[in-house]
DNA sequence: CGTTTTCAATAACGTATGTTACATTGCACC
DNA sequence: GGTGCAATGTAACATACGTTATTGAAAACG
């Protein structure tokens, strides 16, 4: 229920002016949103009305083929916007449903246009979302067409963890994590049992501590390595502003 | 070495005013360059200072692992614009290659600017091209995730064959086809031989003819219902303005 | 606070796709 | 108009991952 995820992310990349942050603010919180777990947000097919910021809780965004196969092709964490500018579109292409309960704030087509017209560095701000959002999903294509299910998996750890502590929503080495194995194996392209022995594999070699919904990541570096993770693609710096300008462990990035 | 298959393309979607044609007329014709087969356009880890736009030829966005393991995220086919608004990332995070020779203009920073400030219906139609570019990057995580080894091929197949009609750059049922077996097999995150095999199964199911470097899609519905392919994706369509305004065989859209 | 449902774990077995190897065809280039 | 190299085609064999089934442990629920 806090706009300060997506400061705090926007923030590592353009710096806001006292104005900018208003005009968030009251973006997130008239027309706020609660839905529960499991739960559609957005359906394939519908006309899209206006973008969602997601203020709390994890969502994802999928895709299903007639015969029910089930694709899951992001994840939305808080701070997350779903898409920029989608309302230009007829319908959606896809749909998108709740992990946990979340709070979402609509972001109208007269916000897009307010800001377009005044607010410059928001709009760089968007458009330097847009354009993660993008690297995000060609490299989960690299993700899918090449890696194998051990790299897979922890690549799509390492992403999130990544995602969250940038948005300021890990606490040491650990984390909150409510997928089930049966979001990630539809994630990952995976099948459930196969996402258990992976998982099973990871914990073994001393690379993740999952249980509950608490996933700890005791040595980063190594969990980087065994994914092939080079995060580049998240471009979490700008001009001159470094990734470790957030404090961070030590051993945050590797390489 | 032609605007057409752009302007096509982004017409299908928004209304052009003449002076929109003058401004993209004048930016594809200032700063055109040109490759050969099989070369880089842009490199991973580059500082991005143009987008290009494809007057001719085929490309690929590609991405590799350090052992080499190489993944086609995505194909460009003339008209395409390579990432509306990157220069405002600091580095690439990944490669953009030639598949034939190419022609490409580069399109400035300051014509962005221009064009932001004083042609809402190209930002519109640059905003239409991004997002269905995100929505194909989407269906490839479907298409490598769930669908199978033929109905990947397939799809693919299908969506090169709809972009290419739309922009006007097929005769009858077929169309130049200049990706190897290898290339098909990098965006499809099969091996070569498995492709191979794959391709003779759509050729014995009379699906398609693929030969030389021609391909010919005999019955695109049935190309299509064997790839499990919903074109929605493409977003060929907007208010009121429906795919068959452009010339088309009555079997083009499945559905 | 027992009951029901979901989620995780594990085993046995099946298969789609990968790998290696080599033959064939086509095509660019002297 | 051969000669060389890239692209295609095929076969035999290997394996990473899928499927089905069952059990146990947590949550959710009334």
């Amino acid at each position: 229920m806090s706009l300060a995820s997506l400061v705090r992310k926007l923030e590592q990349f353009v710096r806001l002016s006292p104005v900018d942050h208003v005009i968030l603010n009251r973006a997130s919180t008239e027309r706020v949103r609660h839905f529960g777990p499991r739960v559609d947000i957005v359906r394939e097919g519908e006309k899209p009305k206006d973008v969602h910021l997601i203020l709390s809780g994890w969502a994802c965004r999928y895709k299903q083929l007639e015969d029910g196969r089930r694709q899951v092709v992001s994840f939305f964490l808080p701070g997350d916007i779903c898409d920029v500018n989608v309302f230009i579109l007829r319908e959606m292409d896809h749909s998108i449903g709740t992990i946990t309960a979340v709070s979402i704030a609509d972001l109208s087509r007269e916000f897009f246009d307010k800001v377009a017209a005044g607010h410059p560095r928001i709009v760089t701000a968007f458009w330097w979302e847009t354009l993660v959002n993008a690297a995000i999903q060609r490299e989960w294509t690299m993700s899918l067409g090449q890696r194998t299910a051990l790299e897979r998996m922890a690549h799509l750890l390492c992403e999130i963890w990544l995602r969250l502590r940038l948005a300021g929503l890990t606490q040491g080495d650990s984390c909150d994590f409510p997928l089930t194995q049966g979001d990630l194996a539809d994630a990952t392209g995976l099948s459930k049992v196969h996402v258990n022995r992976t998982l099973q594999e990871l914990r073994a070699d001393g690379l993740i501590v999952l249980k509950g919904k608490t996933l700890a990541v005791p040595k980063l570096d190594r969990l980087m390595r065994a994914a092939l993770f080079n995060p580049n693609y998240l471009h979490m710096d700008h001009e001159g502003r470094q990734l470790d300008a957030v404090p961070v462990s030590p051993d945050a990035v590797a390489g």
